[in-house]
DNA sequence: AACTATTTATAAGA
DNA sequence: TTCTTATAAATAGTT
């Protein structure tokens, strides 16, 4: 959905990747809070970048806390 | 994404939340892997559907493995 | 960080 | 319910 089309294989250039990760990430959490609003799903993303850092979204805690006593 | 704009919020008939929910899970798993690949990220996704049935996707399985010894 | 041309996802319809 | 298609939405490349 671009300029191009582009092929899914690993960003080679630093700067267009973490670029690409920046875009991406926003619509990916944003797509899944509206699955689960829509559909009335439980739904849970982690992503970790490749330095590490954290992003997430869930649903609802109760996915994981209905685990635990 | 369609024919009509649509608000975020759920939906109400059953028949079209659950063809709604396969359409939108489907896409939400291809842009997971896809995110994951193009910049080389750590994703994983669960999606309970109302039913409890579960879909989920994980570009590694380090990523849990790693808690343990 | 904004902008758009274009691709992609998908809401409705068949 | 699987396939089609018009349109909304996401985003790749650009500025």
């Amino acid at each position: 959905m671009g300029r191009g089309k582009i092929v899914i294989r690993r960003i080679d250039d630093s700067t267009s990747r973490q670029v690409t990760f920046s875009k991406r990430r926003t619509g990916l959490l944003k797509k899944a809070k509206e699955l689960a609003i829509l559909c009335d799903a439980e739904v849970g993303v982690v992503i970790f970048s490749s330095t590490d850092k954290l992003y997430d979204f869930a649903s609802s805690r109760q996915i994981w806390e209905k685990e635990m006593d």
